[in-house]
DNA sequence: TACCAGGTAAAAA
DNA sequence: TTTTTACATGGT
């Protein structure tokens, strides 16, 4: 069904340490629901140029993977696959620091290779973010579905996120229509401004420590400690950080770490994932996917459920 | 029907 | 300063 030219025209693309894309895929797909692609795809912008990419995995040993793309290999192109793919991230350090643990090992065992994947932008991370603030991520993937067809137009029929200069000039009444609320309205707009305006530096933003990047975030109206701690770790790959007010994380680590039940105080989080610095934030990861390996196909297939 | 789902800012106490 | 409340909507 795809382009012919879009199988035509690919490259490898590197990855240091191990990687399943499809347990990977399935995973993500488990917290927004739908069937989980056997391709990641990527539509995005690179600066003003619109790029389509169908990354496969052809080798999970050393692992290979190849990236399908009507733009063909330039290196915006390449840039945003390793971006989204994280690809300079090596799991090994961490594996070496999971397997020691009794809890967590068996866990790495059943996920080898699973790794989180970012949204193709910063700015959509934060968006992403605000979305999934309270509700269930079902819900704020349909809110995002939306705001893509409305204002974020599309390359070759494929729908793009729309880019902060999209969003800024939305009314509030056609982003409450796309199913937010008054609130997030605002902030989505606020963000937008911002980050359109040149007044929130995302690219810059990359560069700052995690404390301070976190301190930048929560100054931005909506944005609070559990948003700017989720955009750290999933969308800048700052891996040791952990939104501890986090529902699912505070479940997951409780069952997992914990009493066997959900971490009601969320100042008990850290200390829970200590042994696992400076990968608290990936090891909650791999707590919340594991809890919900059940409905994650084919993920448990070496080990033995937990009871 | 009611309640929950990977929170936040603003109002009220 | 600390606690309470409104908010959106799809799934169960």
């Amino acid at each position: 069904m795809r382009p012919r030219s879009a199988s035509e025209r690919g490259f490898a693309v590197g990855v240091s340490g191990p990687f399943d894309l499809s347990l990977s895929l399935r995973a993500a797909s488990r917290f927004t629901g739908g069937v989980a692609p056997d391709k990641l795809r990527i539509v995005a912008r690179v600066g003003v140029r619109p790029v389509i990419l169908e990354v496969s995995q052809k080798r999970k040993d050393p692992p290979l993977l190849w990236a399908a793309s009507p733009s063909g290999a330039g290196r915006e192109v390449r840039s945003i696959a390793a971006y989204v793919l994280q690809t300079d991230l090596d799991l090994s350090p961490f594996y070496e620091v999971a397997l020691r643990d009794r809890r967590l090992g068996p866990v790495v065992r059943e996920l080898w290779g699973l790794r989180p994947l970012r949204p193709a932008s910063l700015f959509e991370m934060l968006i992403t973010a605000i979305t999934e603030q309270q509700i269930s991520m079902r819900v704020a993937e349909v809110m995002r579905h939306r705001l893509t067809s409305r204002f974020g137009g599309a390359v070759d029929g494929a729908p793009v996120f729309p880019d902060a200069g999209s969003l800024k000039d939305a009314t509030q009444d056609s982003l409450v229509g796309c199913g937010l609320s008054r609130r997030k309205a605002e902030y989505v707009r606020g963000i937008s401004k911002m980050v359109s305006s040149g007044e929130l530096d995302l690219e810059a933003l990359k560069r700052l420590p995690d404390d301070e990047a976190f301190r930048v975030l929560t100054g931005v109206r909506g944005v609070g400690p559990w948003t700017a701690d989720y955009v750290l770790v999933r969308g800048m790959g700052r891996l040791d950080r952990v939104p501890v007010e986090d529902l699912g994380i505070g479940r997951a680590v409780g069952k997992y770490l914990g009493e066997g039940l959900r971490v009601e105080d969320p100042g008990e989080v850290l200390p829970l994932l200590r042994p696992f610095a400076p990968y608290r934030g990936l090891a909650a990861y791999y707590l919340l996917v594991h809890e919900r390996r059940g409905a994650v196909p084919g993920a448990a297939t070496r080990g033995r459920r937990q009871p």
